[in-house]
Parts: structure tokens; sequence; C-alpha cells
DNA sequence: AGCACGCCGACT
DNA sequence: GTCGGCGTGCTC
């Protein structure tokens, strides 16, 4: 129980979770005659010298010493917001503790919309209705404010002064003599509801028997997991959309999509709208603080329907989530690794279990850990393994870099050159894809062998030629970049190493003069039309080439694209990282998606200096299917996830001494046991990173220990150094 | 996370 | 002699 009488008189205690790193809620009294609020009630309470908004929460679930009754602060007021509804407080504990992370911070994930929490903000309408007194002078300023008026519809004077065109004294006016009447209206209206047209798309056989069992699911009203599996262009959108329909039939059910941040796209949106008529409402990092208010307060007050959003959106306060959908669910990007630590799509399984509601996790190339869980059968399957229409799959050719590569200084060879050329003289398009922004990874002095670092962090400046900088990637720190060797002040002596896409341009540039190029990054397309542009672009025929990074891979499909180049297949498999011939091949096959989705067949060439690699072959051979089940036997082989658990300790300070020393004491009270490793510590990938050191330490145990508990024993046992900094990652991403 | 308290360098 | 640097510790 929350509330409880204190024999001394009225007061009462309440416990309450507050945003920040508490390990538990704080106890408040609750004096005077409003009954006390329930769990999940929003309250205003001090917290220091500060006033915070925090969830009323069933203090039983964490316990320790009471604080005494007359020590306790009393609450300030109760919170006019929706409240939170138990799933979600569950899913805010349950984070906490697999994530080692304080509940606090999770809750402050839900609650990220301090405006929304501020009331609901109001503005003064006007309308006119029957029996109102007519103005004494009618002048034709008023009449014309009466004539626009006579619909009935409130508006706000501003509006009423542009649509009248009027000045504001004349509504002043109007209002003052009782010949229009105000009110206070919300200034957020609900989002428009969807509404599936009646018509659906002709599905496929194998995509109408999935979109069956997603909607029988949904209908059933439980917890219930799904693994679409679809190759490219064989419509799971469609697909997961009827589960999405079957949803809206309760007129209070709503729906979560979750989508990585760079596929929340307008061709996305567009196939929304084509289905249920709307716009979905939108969650993400930059959709502005009136949209964040707006969105949060629809969703908290269950009018907001379908949301589609980035990973932040699996923390929204649903009032009945029905159903949720985590598309492209191998995308490395859910995966959180600033402030809270965790996995979007594995919480949003969680939350759909606590939701007692179906969730789809769909994607052309499953992450191991999905493709685990569907053959044990923890998730149920649904594949597609037929490409829609007449669309093709897209030849695939490997480049041997070794003997078919370019001359030096050149990054395009000949096959691919001649393919592009060969685009262009039939008027259909070609895309490089190359993970790499700027101009080049690495500026070397000749002279001295000095290559110029980020002062902060262990990592090379890229050269951004068209702004004359030097710029690290990990910390944004800049320079101009300079003339001479910033070591031996030789003139001339730098030399950019490796390329970038700014150097590719320039390379395609000299090759083909006359062809319309672009290319597409985060530098390029900054502003907010900017991607739906250049796709337009690229769809009405005005580029013959288009370059681009990671950005390129998601959601959107071009039929005249017929030559998809990868000028380096083997970026991504460098650097020793347990998921990088998983996360390599899911790029690529992503990429050699965005070929020959028309009736044109298309080609994929991948360059590579290592065609004899598994990821390299799996993709040429096209047997995906081979190369993660010599992928999954090897995880299984050494025990590692999803066959055995990690957990990674990163130690950071900004002295090295500290750092080392920490990480000492770390290893000598590791834990010891059964199954257990511990690795390190060691210097991490980035050992300096915005002026901390940062070392690594890494557990791997078996599937069935509560590695947390071992961690936590593990922390309870070491006293760091001074300034030094331990952070847990559960189910660490990057290895070692 | 914020915010204050507390103990060591360059200044009115 | 103080102003202020950010390391340390607490928030019911």
């Amino acid at each position: 129980m929350t509330a409880e009488s204190d024999d001394m008189g009225e007061a009462r205690r309440i416990s309450v979770m507050v945003p920040a790193p508490l390990d538990s809620p704080l106890d408040y009294l609750w004096a005077g005659d409003m009954p006390a609020p329930a769990p999940g009630h929003l309250v205003e309470v001090p917290l220091g010298k500060r006033r915070v908004i925090g969830g009323v929460w069933d203090g039983g679930r964490y316990k320790g010493r009471q604080v005494a009754l007359a020590k306790l602060k009393p609450a300030i007021r109760p919170v006019d917001a929706a409240p939170l509804d138990a799933a979600l407080m569950k899913l805010v504990d349950w984070v906490a503790a697999y994530t080692m992370s304080a509940p606090g911070m999770i809750l402050k994930m839900c609650l990220s919309v301090p405006e929304a929490l501020e009331g609901v903000p109001v503005r003064k309408h006007l309308f006119w209705r029957e029996g109102l007194s007519a103005p004494d002078k009618l002048t034709p300023a008023r009449k014309a404010v009466l004539t626009l008026m006579a619909d009935g519809i409130a508006r706000t004077p501003s509006e009423i002064g542009e649509l009248a065109g009027v000045s504001a004294a004349v509504i002043k006016g109007l209002e003052e003599q009782g010949a229009l009447v105000a009110e206070m209206r919300p200034v957020d209206q609900p989002f428009a509801v969807p509404m599936p047209k009646a018509e659906g798309p002709v599905l496929g056989r194998e995509q109408q028997t999935a979109a069956d069992s997603i909607s029988a699911a949904v209908a059933a009203k439980d917890f219930a997991p799904f693994l679409l599996d679809g190759i490219t262009g064989s419509g799971k959108t469609e697909v997961y959309f009827e589960g999405v329909v079957e949803a809206l039939k309760d007129p209070t059910a709503q729906i979560l999509v979750l989508l990585p941040e760079i596929a929340l796209t307008a061709q996305w949106f567009d196939r929304f709208a084509d289905r249920f008529g709307v716009e979905p409402v939108v969650w993400h990092s930059d959709i502005g603080q009136a949209g964040r208010r707006r969105a949060w307060g629809e969703i908290a007050a269950g009018r907001a329907r379908v949301v589609v959003g980035a990973r932040s959106a699996l923390f929204l306060p649903f009032r009945n989530l029905r159903l949720i959908i985590v598309d492209e669910e191998h995308d490395p990007s859910y995966k959180q690794e600033e402030g809270v630590i965790y996995h979007a799509r594995d919480m949003a399984v969680v939350r759909a279990k606590f939701e007692a509601c179906p969730l789809v996790l769909a994607s052309a190339t499953p992450s191991m850990e999905s493709r685990v869980n569907a053959k044990a059968g923890r998730y149920k399957e649904l594949r597609l393994t037929e490409r829609h229409g007449a669309a093709e799959l897209p030849a695939m050719r490997v480049i041997d870099m070794r003997h078919e590569g370019p001359a030096s200084g050149e990054w395009i060879a000949p096959m691919l050159a001649s393919a592009i050329e060969d685009r262009l003289g039939r008027g259909e398009q070609s895309m490089l894809f190359l993970n790499r922004r700027g101009y080049a990874p690495l500026t070397l002095c000749r002279t001295c062998g000095h290559r110029i670092e980020c002062p902060a962090c262990s990592a090379w400046l890229v050269e951004h030629r068209s702004e004359r900088r030097l710029v690290c990637h990990h910390c944004g720190h800049s320079m101009r970049t300079p003339d001479n060797c910033p070591e031996c002040d030789d003139t001339g002596s730098l030399v950019p190493c490796g390329p970038g896409v700014e150097r590719l341009q320039e390379e395609v540039t000299a090759r083909f003069p006359t062809a319309r190029l672009a290319v597409m990054t985060s530098d390029t397309l900054t502003r907010p039309g900017d991607m739906a542009r250049m796709v337009a672009m690229i769809e009405s025929g005005a580029l013959d080439i288009v370059i681009g990074t990671q950005i390129v891979t998601k959601g959107y499909h071009f039929p005249n694209l017929t030559c998809v180049g990868v000028i380096d297949a083997d970026l991504g498999l460098r650097g020793g990282d347990l998921r990088a011939g998983e996360r390599t091949w899911q790029q690529l096959v992503q990429v050699a998606g965005r070929a020959g989705r028309g009736d044109k067949p298309g080609t994929v060439f991948l360059q590579s200096y290592d065609p004899a690699h598994p990821v390299v072959a799996a993709i040429a051979t096209g047997d995906g299917e081979a190369f993660m089940e010599a992928e999954e036997a090897e995880r299984s082989r050494f025990h590692m996830p999803p066959f055995g658990r990690l957990a990674a300790l990163v130690i950071s300070g900004p002295d090295l001494a500290a750092v080392v020393e920490t990480g000492r004491r770390l290893a000598r009270a590791a834990p010891q046991g059964d199954g257990i490793h511990v690795l390190g510590p060691a210097p991490a990938p980035l050992a300096r990173l915005r002026g901390l050191h940062r070392h690594r330490m890494l557990v791997q145990t078996g599937r069935d220990t509560l590695i947390q508990d071992l961690v936590a024993g593990w922390l309870g046992r070491v006293k760091p150094a001074s300034a030094v900094k331990i952070r847990v990652d559960i189910d660490p991403y990057s290895f070692m």
C-alpha cells in the first residue's frame, strides 16, 4: 500500500519515483483533505532545492529502511495529467533492474516532455452562435468578420484577422459588444483518426497467411511475439498494416510502430497515409517542443491511435496499447549507447508482455537473437519468400580488388566504372555506397609520418574538404585544415589517405563529367525536407548517380536504379566486434535491396579485398541462410549471445593511472565460477573519448546465470579510484 | 541528473 | 586577504 494512516494525524506517506538517478522511490507526506493519489498518478514534489514531477509508486517493491515520518517533506500538488498505467510502471521497474540503471532515469524517459505536464495549454477562441446581439454599427470590416463566423466554427482572434482581412481592433470590438463569444480551448487538437481504406491491397498467399496470424493474435488480446522474416520487396509493411487494421477495430486501441531513426521517411508515411487516409502520429528527437507536447498529451489521453517513432517512443504512456511493431528489428541503432543503455527491440518484447499484446519484429535480415528465439519457438516465425510483382533479385558480382582493382588513388574498379557508363547510356541510375563521411579518414604527413588525431579522443580527424576542416566524428572537435604539418611544420607534406564520399564524388565527377550526381550523407541532408527532396529527384530521374553513406540503406526503392556499387564491402568487418559479420551482412543485403526493384533487373557490385570472407561470399551467392547458420554454430560453440550472456564494464576517468588502477581492483575482485569468464581490463576501442580514458572489462556467463546479480555483487566489492566511473552495459554490442 | 558544499590557485 | 575552480555527496 502506498498510503498509510499515521496515528499522529491526517498526514499520509506516499512513495514517489522522481526523475533522478536514485535506486528507489522517495517517501513524501500527503497532507490535507485530498485522498492520497494512487500509484501511477503524477505529483510535484520538492527534491533538494528543486521541484520535480514524479510518479506515485508502489514503494513495497523497493526494500530499504523507511525514513521517519517526521523527516518527510510534504508533496506539493497533484499534476493534472493522465496517470501512468500499471504496465508502464512495471516496465520502468523491469528495465531498471535489467539494465542496472536507476529506475528514476527510466521514468524520466517516460516523462520526457516537461511541457506536457504543465497542464493543458489553452488559447482564446471566438465563435458566433444564434441569438447573439448584433453590433450597433455594422461596418464593412465587422460584416466581413460576421460573414466568416456565421458557420459557428471557433477560431482564434489571429485566425479571424487573417481570414477576414481585418485588424485585431475590429475583432476585439465585436467581442466587447457581445457579437462574438470567447472560450478558452486547448491549443492542441486531437490527431486525425486513421481509417483503413475499405479496399486493402491484394496480398499474396504468403502475405495473407502471415497477416491472418497477426490479426488473430491482435483479436485474442494476449502477448504473442512474431518474427516477420521477409526478403526485401516481399511486402512486410502491407502485412503488419493488416494487424494495425485489426487493432483499430477497437475504438480505444493504440498501436506503436518503432522504426530506426533514419527509416522514418516520407516514403513510409506515404504508404501509411495510402492505407489509413491520414498521417500517423510521429515521435522522434526532432519534432519540436509543441509537437512533443501535443503527441505526448494525446497519447497519454488515449486519443492518438497509431504512433510511429524511433526507439524513445517505447516509453510513451499509452493507455491501451494493443499492438507493437518493431520494423527493421535487426538495426543496431535500436541499441541506445548513451545515458541509460538499453536495446529498444528487446525492451519492446517486455512491454508487449506486460501490456498483454502481440508484437511483430519485422526484418529482411533478422538478428541472430530473433532467429534463435524463433527457432526455439519463443517467437512465431512468419516467412515471406516471394518478391512482389515482377521484381527480381539483383545479380551479385564480387570485384576482387587485389587483381581487378583501380589504379592507386582511385576507388572505383574498371568493371564498376564500365557498368556505370553503361547505365548512363541507357538512362538508368547507379548508386555508390561508402559508409564514410567526408573526404578522407586520415591525414598523414609524408615527411615525418605524423597522423592528425583528435586531442580529446583516440581517433583520426576526418577531412571535410568542402568545409576546409578536419573533424572528429566522435566528439565533434574540428579545426581548420592546416597548410603545414602540425608536428614537423613541413609545407605541402600533408596527404589525405583513404576514401570518403567527398573523394568518391571527385572521382565520379572526373570520370563522368556530364552525369547528374548527388551525395547523400548526414552532412548534405541537414534540413527537414532535404531527404524527401533528394528522394523525389531520384524518383523523377533528375539524377544519374547517387553516392551515399548508410543513410541510403533504409526504406527507399527506386525503380530505375539498376546498378549498386559497394565501394568497400569489407569496411564493417575490421575491428573485433562480435556482431561485425552479422551486421555487415545485414547492411550489404539492405544496400543490395535498393537495386532492381522495378521491372528492370539490377546488378550489385561488391568491391572487396577479401572475397573469400564468409560475409562477402554469402552475399555473392545469396546464401545468407548458410552464413547465419555458420555464425550461429560459432556463437553457440563459444557460448556467445544469444547462447550465453555478456556484460561489459566501462571504466572511465580523466586520469589514466586511476582508470588502470580501478581496472586492477576490478580484476582482483572478479567473480569466479563455473562457466564464468572475465576478460580484460583492456583499452576500449576508443581508448580516449571526449577527454576521458576508457578501459573495458567483459563478463561472460551461461544463459541461466543472473548476470545482473553477479555484476552487482562484483561492483559492491570494488571502490573506484577518485573521479573514475564504472558503467555497466548489459548485452553490449561493441565487443572489446 | 541537479545542486550545494568544500578545499586550493589568481585577483580586486 | 577574497572569488571561483570543479571533485564529492545528497536528494524522502
